[in-house]
RNA sequence: GUCCCCAUCGUCCAGGGGUCAGGACGCGGCCCUUUCAAGGCCGAGACUCGGGUUCGAAUCCCGAUGGGGACGCCA
């Protein structure tokens, strides 16, 4: 039996997208799971689209993915190179060989005589497929014209009046005829390859038993089968994915919002909970399992269980697998991932790539009130923004809006005598010689003193919220995070406002 | 237009001739909570339609309808 070889096939014009992703994991899977080999080859025949720096970001995000590679242009391997741009004279040789063999031929039609015709065919109501003008031309004269240097592209002979069928992995028998195929251009004229051939020459070449790709690609595998025969190849087994839409049912684009991995990892999505996410699109662990480890999915993956219909991408049920995964992550590796927004959001004074070790230390002690309850890393300073967003003026203004709030002010002010930190017990002891001054008890009581000590009419438990204010109140400049007001402080202060605004 | 693919709750998946058609997200309610979120429990919610095959069809077959893809010197 050979062994089981499958590629990733990105062409670097941009940002890897969703949709690529689950390609690209359901590959990883399939290798994983068969003890084969992942390919990556990078395909930029696009010359005028293609980036160096694209390729880089991709092949970034398919390490933070987890998804790495056996061979690739960064992975190294026997079958390299593995840039297309730099393969083209494996193309060459095999344009030669169909030129040759009388299968492919050379068309001089200019791009606007092809627009006119595929406009007029469409007006007719029939394919727009290329009218095989040039099929007729003597080979010798069009070799001469070519070597003249008349631009030419090389057109592929499809043969006519026959049916191609194949066998899909995950959606069975599929055939098509191919008086509806035109002859494809196998090399543009300008000598670069097209991507029908240079796909073939290379799974060919690069030994791949499978190609799983989207179902983007399915009418193009005719078009593939017909180049393996022509060359005398063995055709790899053909898997087509469907593909992933927006809440519209379109096809899922930047209108959508974000679409791409370096979007998610922005905006605090653990890489984990992306693949996850993704993997049951289309496919799943069986019975009603959801959340499964990557290693485990390894271990199932099967691509007869792939489903066979378009899937429409829920952030809402992404950011429930997130919530999930952040929730079970340790707090140093949250607050690892979570650093970079505490720096964005202003509550670190450097931009520094990782805390202080005073910092990390109060920043692990506050981070699960956060962590439990909001959907993505970048959420977690505004969560905690009672430490440090706490302002004088804006408290005051809301909180005279709270009946009993003044009253609660004041006697929480008088109630802290000295400057001793509140933890837990003390705040419990501080909120009930409050309520003997008031009168005020309950919620009556709470959430004024909420508003006054957290800013805000919401957040965490006050039992956790205010020891860590006093906690974080102590730490020093050099805990490189932005200060932090104790609560006697925030009484205090609210408390000289009052006596003398009034 | 032509060809190809697809069709179970709003969404993602189970089920694949006899099931109360199952789970998850989301939604509604209740509980927990001195607030919000989280969490727990409960609930509403689907086999696109029409023919056939069969004792029996969501399941198999055909057709219609709907959705998507392809028909590039893009990939």
């Amino acid at each position: 039996m050979t062994p089981l070889r499958v590629r990733f096939a990105p062409s670097p014009t941009g940002q890897l997208h969703v949709g690529n992703v689950r390609t690209a994991l359901f590959n990883w899977l399939l290798a994983r799971r068969h003890g084969g080999t992942l390919i990556l080859r990078v395909e930029d025949t696009d010359v005028e689209r293609s980036t160096r720096a694209s390729e880089t970001t991709i092949l970034t995000d398919l390490r933070w993915l987890g998804l790495e590679v056996d061979e690739g242009p960064e992975a190294g391997g026997g079958h390299g190179p593995y840039r297309q741009s730099e393969r083209l004279p494996l193309y060459a040789a095999a344009a030669q060989t169909l030129l040759e063999s009388g299968r492919a031929y050379y068309c001089f039609c200019t791009p606007a005589e092809l627009a006119t015709e595929r406009a007029a065919a469409l007006a007719g109501g029939s394919p727009p497929k290329y009218s095989g003008r040039c099929r007729a031309l003597d080979r010798s004269a069009s070799a001469r014209r070519v070597a003249a240097g008349e631009p030419g592209a090389l057109r592929f002979l499809v043969p006519q009046d026959r049916e191609i069928s194949f066998t899909d992995l995950v959606r069975g028998p599929v055939s098509f005829h191919t008086d509806i195929i035109g002859d494809p251009v196998i090399v543009r004229s300008g000598g670069v390859p097209a991507y029908n051939f240079a796909v073939v020459v290379d799974d060919a070449a690069m030994e791949i038993s499978h190609v799983i790709r989207g179902e983007d690609h399915l009418s193009n595998t005719p078009r593939q089968i017909l180049l393996y025969e022509a060359l005398g190849w063995q055709c790899p087994f053909f898997a087509h994915l469907s593909m992933v839409l927006g809440p519209d049912h379109a096809p899922l684009s930047k209108r959508h919002g974000a679409t791409s991995v370096v979007e998610f990892r922005e905006h605090g999505y653990l890489p984990e909970a992306l693949v996850n996410y993704l993997a049951l699109l289309g496919w799943s662990p069986g019975g009603n399992e959801e959340v499964v480890a990557l290693d485990e999915m390894a271990r199932r993956f099967d691509l007869a269980d792939v489903g066979h219909s378009a899937a429409v991408f829920d952030r809402d049920k992404l950011a429930w697998m997130n919530r999930h995964y952040m929730k079970s992550a340790s707090g140093e590796r949250l607050l690892d991932e979570a650093w970079r927004y505490f720096v964005r959001d202003g509550v670190a004074t450097h931009a520094r790539a990782q805390p202080s070790d005073e910092a990390r230390a109060f920043l692990l002690s506050a981070l699960p009130m956060a962590s439990g309850s909001v959907d993505r890393l970048e959420q977690m300073p505004e969560r905690l923004s009672f430490l440090w967003g706490w302002d004088d003026a804006a408290v005051a203004a809301l909180i005279q809006q709270e009946p009993g709030g003044v009253e609660v002010t004041h006697a929480f002010s008088r109630v802290l005598t000295d400057s001793a930190p509140l933890d837990r017990d003390a705040f419990r002891a501080a909120a009930s010689r409050v309520r003997e001054l008031t009168g005020l008890k309950g919620k009556q009581l709470f959430h004024p003193l909420r508003v006054l000590l957290t800013g805000a009419e919401s957040g965490p438990e006050l039992d956790q919220a205010v020891p860590a204010i006093d906690r974080g109140a102590a730490l020093g400049a050099s805990a490189g995070l932005r200060p932090i007001l104790s609560c006697q402080e925030r009484a205090r202060r609210l408390s000289l406002r009052f006596d003398s605004g009034s």
